[in-house]
DNA sequence: CGAAGATGTGAAGTATTCTTCACATCTTCC
DNA sequence: GGAAGATGTGAAGAATACTTCACATCTTCG
């Protein structure tokens, strides 16, 4: 079940939203201040977060980031009464998934959630595909050395990386560098020598504290 | 070629022991302070350290703490004037590979090198095969899921974890937990429940922190 | 007790990944 | 120009990883 945390500060509303929502099948919750959503943030997960543009205390583009903060994955639509083309840019570029002006209709706000919950999904389906792929790519030795040599060398040649690791047929060393290249954390130069990607220097990191954690 | 440190207040053992190693084809450098020494390991690397237990400004014990921090893959080898038996285990607990006392015959010292560096290869080997196993058992999804789950759920049993992941073969999940336990990243409690190793959890943490990386 | 479900093993088959080899193209340098 | 080396492709075979199935044992619960 797709769940919803509703940000409002009318508790009118945030009752009408709660019964329309649970009414189509959404687990919901709502807070009434952006302190009482960060608490429930902190406890769950939320799918999406409808979030008031205007909220006591500073409006609801400050509360935009520290949500964004708190949940990485949950899809933030903001909602105000007064529609200005700034307000909706500047929501946008915080990372706002969308956003609706007040007053809404009920269909267009289903239409919204449905539209960002693909979205989220469609992410989430890439963001696997590219784990799995870095993964995999980290999961050879052979391409662990190319990677360790790269991230010394900065920049080599083909023929360098085969007599470094003692390999005498290049050609398997080409098919490493494709799927490390496939996995984004190597590029290649015109020249042709081969350097980590800016990602590949952030996967090196993260091996680095792997390869400390299994070293006790 | 392997590279030693020497750490020795008094500037005439430090000459003959350099003397010495280099004679034996060993990359050689020399500290007279625990500080110097410190800053040597700070610039580059060295696969032995040979530490005098009476440093001026505190023993070489504290030292020892320091270095290996400093330098977690280099092997320290403690030399005391005054041996005891409660010297050696201090130092031996504090992680000193080895402990040898003055004054010491040249091929007892170089017998205790070759050894350390001995120790080092095959610890060095271990490290690799662990790195190996632990990124081989993450390149699969079905398996990051069944560690996602025991990461939220602390204790999970077969048959939760196989109806949790859609899976209708029980074996199938069977044989990934299995590889799992073999990387060491989940045990079994008594009650066949499985759960997380605390190494499991570390590498939960960088898991994440790759996911990060890959979601920009 | 005995049926139903949980946990697990081992073997056989399937799918993927890795290696090897034969060959093609493109540089570089004399 | 042409020999030598660098870079790369594609296909076939070897090696590994994964799945499936048949079956064994051990709990649990009525």
């Amino acid at each position: 079940m797709k769940t919803i945390l509703v940000v409002d500060d009318d508790a009118e509303i945030r009752g009408h939203l709660l019964d329309l929502l649970q009414g189509e099948g959404y687990g919901c919750e709502s807070a009434g201040s952006v302190k009482e959503a960060l608490a429930f943030c902190r406890q769950r997960d939320f799918d999406v977060i409808l979030l008031d543009h205007l909220m006591p205390g500073g409006t609801g583009i400050d509360a935009l980031a520290e949500l964004r903060r708190a949940l990485p994955k949950a899809k933030i639509i903001m909602i105000t009464a007064f529609a200005t083309v700034e307000n909706a840019i500047e929501a946008i570029r915080k990372g706002a998934a969308d956003y609706l002006s007040k007053p809404f209709k009920v269909p267009e706000l289903l239409t919204t959630i449905r539209k960002v919950l693909e979205e989220a999904k469609f992410e989430d389906g890439i963001r696997c595909l590219a784990i799995d792929q870095t993964l995999s790519a980290l999961a050879s030795p052979i391409r662990r050395n190319i990677l360790k040599l790269l991230h010394q060398g900065e920049q080599v040649r083909l023929m360098e990386i085969t007599r470094a690791l003692g390999i005498d047929d290049h050609t398997k060393v080409v098919f490493h560098l494709r799927i490390l290249k496939e996995a984004g954390v190597i590029e290649q130069h015109e020249d042709k020598s081969y350097l980590l990607t800016r990602e590949g220097l952030r996967v090196m990191d993260c091996l680095k504290t792997l390869e400390q954690i299994l070293s006790e």
